[in-house]
DNA sequence: TAGTGGTCTAGACCACAAA
DNA sequence: TTGTGGTCTAGACCACTAG
């Protein structure tokens, strides 16, 4: 029934999450570690990586001594701040179906706040992807992309360019996406965000600015993006010590 | 040399950070686990723990085939959203040394949001402890926590409120605060506001909305907070799939 | 091919909670 | 006292990288 390639450990993790959602555990009592471990025929320790990676994303709380259990408020939990990928993943999760609709594509030489992120020489330029997502019409968010030119050498469809950045880079820059170094920033809607959001002038904002870097911890994107907080609220969940 | 509790994995962890802050490892290359294990005395798994925990706050990164290295940017931050427990922390590890200064104490029914939030009957009140920390005569966070008044039965001094709330809650309250749920709101400072933090009107700020838990698992706090974001920033990671 | 990290095992002992 | 999660070990085999 198991089997290995997803690891032993991803398969615990999905069926136990599995069980969960589907509310399988009475009184949201897990079976013990050594149970769940005989159940599943693979050594205790992999279950423990397995409920370890739940408790962190706040599916499970354990208590020494007592056991483990299903954590209600962690569950609720769409959009995990720290865990996100690509924006049209997070609007699915809250249930929304988006599209997404290209704006622009230009080259430019990027301004000293880039060119030191991205450790980009003084002639290097960045090629500027401009994308909202939209929602039964509304725009939600709003992400600007610059990527050194450098990079994606190429001839491109806009096509290509409406993929998920991510996508993006790895089909077609040959650049894996490791992860983002994300600031939180707020701002106040301008004339040409509140146009492009759809929303009045002045109104508070969320936005990133991110360095995304691959898998040789190199700076390969610089992307700030813009949310619309009636629409998307983000969560997380913040550990004691 | 190695001794048990703080356990052997949160010693190893130490041990690694402290050569890496130190610049001990040259070109930035860690060790194999292998290397380490036989140093420390230790078994490979509980390095590899430690090396797992070093990759998480984004202190290392690794190469399957390659080995580990010091990851430059993730040393960069300095307030992990995700983890970090009392202002007075944050700001601290910005490099400052603020202090806090107690504005109000007052007991109040809460509004539904809260009510709800905490579980709370009808006729439960709330005890509102509004701070902020200041740092050099400059207000740079401003927070309001909302806790149940009939956990915190008994009689408090004006110092006691003065405390980290986590710390006031297990103390006093015999509440452990175990983790938040947040939520990050975009506002613009009305009059209030703008007056508390020092700040010009219709600013746009950071907020967080959160609900803190308990070892049961119970809500115990309620909070709002406000940040100056010229004066503090929120990083995080976000790591791909 | 040698060395690295990735996964997994079986079993030991401990600290803690509940009956 | 029993059963739970927390920590740790020694060793196995695999997947990948680099010389």
């Amino acid at each position: 029934m198991i089997k290995r390639s997803p690891s032993l450990t991803d398969q615990a993790k999905a069926h136990i999450k599995e069980q969960i959602v589907n509310n399988q555990y009475e009184g949201g009592r897990i079976p013990s570690e050594s149970d769940l471990a005989n159940e599943l025929g693979v050594s205790r320790t992999t279950i423990r990586d397995a409920l370890s990676r739940l408790e962190i994303e706040g599916s499970v709380f354990r208590r020494q001594g007592s056991g483990t259990f299903v954590n209600e408020p962690g569950l609720q939990i769409k959009s995990r701040l720290d865990e996100i990928w690509s924006y049209e993943a997070i609007l699915q999760a809250h249930g929304y179906t988006p599209s997404t609709v290209l704006l622009d594509v230009h080259e430019k030489q990027p301004n000293e706040l880039v060119r030191k992120s991205l450790n980009l020489a003084a002639d290097d330029s960045v090629t500027v992807i401009q994308k909202i997502f939209v929602e039964d019409d509304e725009p939600v968010i709003f992400t600007e992309n610059q990527i050194p030119t450098r990079l994606c050498a190429g001839s491109f469809t806009k096509d290509d360019f409406r993929l998920p950045v991510f996508q993006f880079l790895e089909t077609l820059c040959r650049q894996r996406l490791n992860y983002y170094l994300s600031e939180i920033v707020p701002v106040s809607a301008d004339k040409r965000l509140a146009k492009i959001l759809g929303i009045s002038q002045r109104k508070p904002l969320i936005s990133f600015e991110e360095t995304g870097y691959n898998d040789e911890n190199e700076p390969v994107l610089w992307a700030r993006s813009f949310f619309r907080d009636d629409l998307l609220r983000f969560r997380l969940i913040r550990w004691g010590v």
